[in-house]
DNA sequence: CGCATCCCCTGCCTGC
DNA sequence: TGCAGGCAGGGGATGC
């Protein structure tokens, strides 16, 4: 999409999770896209009019590149006709005759469109959280986060307003490595003078090296997801807990059995044996 | 405010 | 084979 300019958005229906904005296609026409880029799980394409289209994969969204879907020439050069699969919602055609079409069975996912200057004030960015991969996640940033809270560690771990891009999934294998329990109240690892308590000592760089570990291996692909490549993920053949009730757990020298509990209505999957 | 529950939606899998 | 029920990577709305 970079360097290239939005001809025109079809839109193949008037929602996702949320209504597009009533304007949505028309301030796309025309313009340029600058730069792409990312905060927390949403994605983000700069434009050159100074707006912002924010895009939300939800839980089964995907983008694919494909050609003109009316069968094109541009430049002399023909495009071949790209069949419309089920549930393409929203195609955005470019000026160089390639379209960008965004998939999403279980319409979880949205767009919308923010001026780039109110961006961060805006309420989807307002209340979100610290990037997990940057600088700011350390011991100390944790102690506060948690200090105080009853909720369970899972549930705070997941909380997109503390740490913006932790999945069930991702906070599983963590709590899972660092022998931590999801149930445990998280103001439980603050000690009475504010640090982390030496069992949670090791939690930032846990979460740091599961996140490094997930997208060195493509990611997890469960049933939708895909490198750009069209090519598989391969995190999910390296899960310790995630979706592996009943199995043993493999934490050296220990004997304990994967179970599955529900909180706050999600699956979390651990070792009842080694994460205390 | 903090926390838990329910819900949005489609598709796939399991068990009967 | 068909059908009901449960479950899925996220997160907003509601209610206590």
């Amino acid at each position: 999409m970079t360097g290239n300019s939005i001809v025109r958005t079809e839109l193949r229906r008037k929602d996702l999770r949320f209504p597009f904005p009533p304007d949505f296609s028309e301030r796309l026409a025309g313009r340029r896209v600058e730069a792409l880029g990312r905060r927390a799980k949403y994605l983000l394409a700069d434009l050159d009019s100074g707006d912002v289209l924010v895009m939300h994969l939800g839980m089964s969204g995907s983008f694919r590149v494909a050609g003109a879907n009316s069968g094109d020439v541009r430049q002399g050069f023909h495009y071949p006709r790209s069949k419309i699969e089920a549930h393409d919602h929203v195609r955005f055609h470019l000026s160089d005759g390639q379209s960008i079409v965004y998939n999403d069975p279980r319409r979880f996912g949205f767009m919308d469109i923010v001026r780039r200057s109110d961006l961060h004030a805006h309420k989807l960015f307002a209340n979100v959280g610290i990037e997990p991969l940057g600088n700011e996640l350390d011991d100390e940033f944790l102690a506060g986060a948690f200090r105080g809270k009853k909720a369970p560690l899972k549930a705070v771990l997941l909380d997109q307003r503390i740490i913006a891009g932790l999945g069930n999934i991702y906070v599983c294998e963590t709590l899972h490595r660092a022998g931590l329990s999801p149930r445990r109240a998280a103001g439980t690892l603050v000690r009475k003078e504010g640090r982390l308590s030496s069992r949670a000592c090791k939690l930032a760089a846990t979460i740091r090296s599961v996140l490094e570990d997930a997208i060195a291996a493509g990611g997890s692909t469960l049933r939708d997801h895909r490198l750009t490549d069209g090519s598989l993920g391969y995190f999910q053949h390296t899960f310790r807990v995630y979706d592996q009730e009943g199995e043993p757990c493999q934490a050296p020298g220990c004997t304990g059995t994967i179970r599955r509990i529900v909180q706050s209505g999600r699956s979390t999957f651990f070792c009842g044996s080694c994460q205390k």
